[in-house]
DNA sequence: TATGAATGAGAGTTCATTCAT
DNA sequence: CATGAATGAACTCTCATTCAT
C-alpha cells in the first residue's frame, strides 16, 4: 500500500504519482494555486493552463472538462487529509488524543500550504452542485464519518461525553477547525503571515476549543 | 423606535421598510431564493426578474449590478442576524446563556427560513471579491467581535474559560454552529425537511456543543 | 418677418420662439449642450433630461424620439446659419465678398457658441440615417445650393473662376471653413480656448484660403 | 525595402503582411467594409464577423475589443495614405506639383476603394474619443504636419501663398479634398457610382480649388 | 503528446420607449 | 403638463470546449 502514509507529517506537495505525466501533475498544481487564489468560478482554464506554463488544448487532454480538474484537485488534497485521518485511527491513543491530532495535522498543513487548506475550507462546500454531488462529496462525508467513529469509540470508552450523536460531535469538531482556519486565511484571527509562534498558540486553542466541545462537561481538560 | 427588536424570536420575511418600492422587495426576496437554490454564479439576472415577476431592465433601475444586488440581499439577512445579537448583548443573562440564545435563534430561523440561512451560511463566502471585501465582510466580523465581546464578559465573570482568546472562542462558537447548519442544509446530519422534533434535538446539541467549547474544563454542563 | 435677421452678427442661443414652452427649450438647449459633449451615440435621453433639470419622460412629450429630438437640434442650428447666409446672398456685395462673410459669421459663430459649431461641423454627418436623411439633409444641401447660387453670379459677373461647377467651388469653400474649424475645435490649430487675436488671425486666413479655391487664378487677393 | 512604395498609384486592398493569418485579414477586410456601410455605432461585431465568414468569438481572440478592432481598420487606411504622402513628399517636384499628387491620389483611391475612403473621410473624425484620442488622431495629425511641411517649402521657395501658416492651409487643403469627396459619396456632387470621365473632371476641378486655396493670389493656375 | 486557432452559447448591461398616475 | 417606474430588445464580451495539425 504505497499511498497509505503511517507519518501524520504534513505532505506538501501531494505525492508524485510513478508514471504520471509531468505535465499533468504541472497542472494539477497550477489548478490548486490559481483556484485557492480565484476561486471556482473565478478560475479559468486559460489561466490554469498559463499558470502550468502548457497550451491550452492539453487540459483537455488530461481531463475531460472543467469540473472533473478541480474535483481531482479536491481529491487529491481531501486523499492526504484522510490519509492522515486514517493513519491516526488506525494508530494508538485514546480518542480525544486522536481527535486532537486531526486537528494538529489540519493547522500544520496550513502552515507549509495554506492555498491546500484554502481550497478544501473554503471551496468545497461551495463548490456547484456538479463537483458537490461528484466524490468530492463523498469525499467529505467519508473525512466526517472517520471523525465520527473517532467519537464514537471516545463515547464507547468514556473519554467523551454521550448526549451529542456521534455525527453532530464530528461536525463541531470540524467547524471549530474550519472557522478558526477561515478566520486565520481571511486575516481576522492572525496577521495574514503569521510567525511561527502564532500559529503554535493557535493551534493550542483550537485543539483546547475543539476538544471542550465533545469532552464530557465535567472533565479536566 | 419600531426597528429595536427585543424578542429573540426569528423574524422572516425581512421587514418591510416604509416607503420601499414593492417591486424593489419582491427583486430583493427573489433574489433571496433564486440566490438559495442556484448559488451567487449559477443565479442569473433573468431568474431573479422572473422569480420576482418583474421584467428584466427593472432590476437595473433598483440595483446598479448583479454584485451590489447580491450585497443588498447579504446585507439584509446579516443585519437581521446582529440585530439579534445586539439584541441578546443588550439583555440580561451570564455570557453562556447568551451564547446559547444566538445558537437557538440562529437555529430557529432555519426552521422558518432555510433560504437565508442557506444564503448566509454557504454563500457568502463563495462570492466574489468585490462581495466578499464590501461592506459583507465588515458585517460578517461585527458579529464576530460581538459574539467575542460576550466571552469577554464571560472570561471577566468567571463563566468561561480564560484560555482562549476571545476572538478564537467566537470563531469556535460560530463554526461549531455553521458546520452543524450547513449539515443540516446538505441533508448530512438530518434527513433534508426534519420534523420539528429533529430540529428540537439538533439546536439542544448544538447548543451543549457550542458552550462546552467555550466553558471552563470543569464547569458542569 | 420676424425671423428675417438682416445683420450677420452671431446670434445665440437661439431666438425665444413665442409660445414655446419654456421646458421645450431648456430640453432643446440641453440637447445641444450634451450632443455636442458626447455625440449623437454618447448622448442619452437621461443625460438631456439631467442637463435641463426635467423629468425623465418629459422629453418625449414635446419629442416623439431621440431622433426627431437630435434633428430638432440640427434644425434650428442650420436654420440660423441658413438665415444668415440668405441675409448676405439678399444683402449688397459682389460674390467674392458675400462668400467672405459667410465665413466670417460661421467664424463668429464659434467664438460665441463653440457647442452649436461642433454640432454643425462633427455631428451631421456621423448621425444615423433616419437624421441624415431627413430634413437635416435637405437643409444641408439647401445651403450648398446657396453658396453655389453666389458662385454662380460670381461667375457671370466675371468675379470668380469658371472652371469649377459651382457645386463644387461651394463644396471647397465649405470644406475649408469645415476643416479649420474641426481643427480649432480638436486643438490642432489652435489652443482649445483661444483668445480673440487667434480668433481674428484664423478668420483672415480661412477668409483667404477659401477665396483663394474660388478667384480666378490671376487675381490679386 | 518591400513596404517603401514609390509609386503614388492607388493600392487596394490593403497589403497582406506576411505571417499574418488569413481569418485576421478577413476580420479586418470585413469590418472596414461594414464600417463602411453603417458607420461606427451602426456596426455590430456580428456583422463583422459574418461579412468575415467568421465566428463570433474569433473576432476577440485577434483583437481586444471593438474599438481596438477599428481602430486597426482606421491605422491600417491611414498607413497607406500616409505612406503615399510620404512617397511624393521625398520625390520630385515643386510643393504645388506635390499637393496635387496627394489630391489625385486620393481620388484615385476613391474610384478603387471608395468603402475605404468613406471610413478615412467620413468616420474617423466622428469615432468615439477612446478611437479619436488613440494612435489614429495622432495617424491623422500626421498626415496634416506632412502636408504642412509641403506647404512650408513651398512658400520658402517662393511657390505658394505666405500669408497662411502652414497648418492652415494643410487643413485647407485636406477641407477642400474632404468635403468634395464626402459630396460624391453622398451623391450630392457626382452621381453615386460616377463614370470614369466624372471622375477625371472631379480631379481636375478638385486640384485646381485646392492649388487655388494655397497659390499666391497673383499666380497663374 | 502537444498546440492554439476556432466555435458559439450564454450572461451582464444599456437605454430608447411606453404608460399609469 | 409632468413624472419616473417599468419594459425588453439589442449588443458586447467571456470562456468552456472542440479540432485540425
Amino acid at each position: 500500500m504505497a499511498r497509505q502514509r503511517k507519518s501524520t507529517e504534513a505532505q506538501h506537495p501531494a505525492p508524485p504519482v510513478e508514471g504520471e505525466p509531468e505535465k499533468r501533475r504541472a497542472i494539477l498544481h497550477a489548478a490548486l494555486k490559481v483556484f485557492a487564489e480565484r476561486g471556482y468560478h473565478g478560475c479559468r482554464i486559460a489561466d490554469v493552463a498559463g499558470e502550468a506554463g502548457v497550451a491550452y488544448g492539453l487540459v483537455y487532454h488530461y481531463f475531460r472538462n472543467k469540473d472533473e480538474l478541480l474535483e481531482s484537485v479536491f481529491d487529491e488534497q481531501w486523499r492526504i487529509f484522510l490519509g492522515a485521518i486514517r493513519s491516526i485511527a488506525d494508530g494508538p491513543g485514546s480518542a480525544p488524543e486522536q481527535i486532537a491530532s486531526v486537528i494538529r495535522f489540519a493547522m500544520d498543513v496550513f502552515r507549509t500550504a495554506p492555498a491546500a487548506v484554502r481550497v478544501l475550507i473554503l471551496e468545497v462546500p461551495r463548490s456547484p452542485d456538479v463537483v458537490r454531488a461528484g466524490s468530492t462529496r463523498q469525499t467529505f462525508e467519508t473525512a466526517m464519518r472517520l471523525i465520527a467513529e473517532m467519537v464514537q469509540r471516545g463515547q464507547r470508552e468514556g473519554d467523551l461525553r454521550t448526549d451529542l450523536e456521534p455525527l453532530v460531535a464530528a461536525a463541531s469538531v470540524l467547524g471549530v477547525l474550519d472557522m478558526n482556519l477561515a478566520g486565520m486565511l481571511t486575516g481576522l484571527l492572525t496577521s495574514p503571515q503569521p510567525t511561527e509562534e502564532d500559529l503554535e498558540k493557535m493551534k493550542r486553542q483550537v485543539v483546547a476549543a475543539a476538544l471542550g466541545a465533545v469532552l464530557p462537561p465535567g472533565s479536566p481538560s
